[in-house]
DNA sequence: CAGGTCAATGAGGACT
DNA sequence: AGTCCTCATTGACCTG
């Protein structure tokens, strides 16, 4: 199985967004932020260092949606690399608006999704592997029965001495060669030269 | 409301 | 001991 690169058709990947933060402006990158200008490029939710969203009992804090613009990033670094080393993980964060942890986690999930797919796509490579060799099975059982039922009796082979019939289990040498090593024994030792 | 998606969490293993 | 990974799971949110 050849490498499966899960990561193409992504929407907006073909956007001219170099890859090494190339004329990138982190300003341009939030589509879902309000039209009243001046806020946050990128919503951080619980993510903001220290600003642990207390206010309701003690459950999990909201759940953080990522923007488009954010995945958008992460799945570009993603395709350069599937793991990102430290200082990565820190460049990224900061552009994104993100904890390095949370950097970290989407980049385990993402690989986690990946690999789903694979297995998924392995899969029903295999389903079809199943279903071509069950038929050719098939095809080479009914051959089998085929030339089963075009088989002729084995030839009976005659002892060159009783001429009786032999079993096969008994020939250590095929009727030719038997009928010339008669012979030999026959012929007269003058006769040997 | 059921079921899907996905960020987040925690356990546990590998490595340095 | 600390870091990073995978894996299983949770729970908020979205959608039909």
């Amino acid at each position: 199985m050849g490498d499966l690169e899960l990561t193409m058709a992504i929407p907006g990947l073909s956007s001219p967004c170099g890859s090494e933060g190339g004329g990138c402006n982190p300003r341009d990158l939030d589509m879902n932020r309000p039209a009243s200008g001046g806020e946050e490029e990128f919503p951080t939710g619980s993510a903001e260092e220290g600003e642990e969203e207390e206010g309701d009992g003690g459950h999990r804090p909201k759940k953080l949606r990522l923007t488009k613009e954010q995945s958008r990033l992460l799945e570009e670094s993603f395709r350069q690399n599937h793991t990102l080393n430290p200082k990565q993980k820190e460049a990224l964060a900061s552009r994104l608006r993100l904890r390095p942890r949370q950097v970290e986690v989407w980049f385990q999930n993402r690989r986690a999704r990946t690999k789903l797919k694979q297995t998924e796509m392995e899969c029903e490579y295999l389903k079809r592997c199943f279903g071509s060799l069950t038929e050719e099975n098939r095809r080479l059982q009914r051959e089998v029965e085929e030339l089963r039922a075009l088989r002729v009796a084995p030839p009976t082979i005659l002892s060159p001495l009783t001429r009786q019939p032999m079993p096969a289990s008994a020939l250590t040498m095929c009727p030719r060669c038997q009928r010339l090593t008669m012979a030999n024994h026959r012929r007269p030792p003058s006769a040997a030269a």
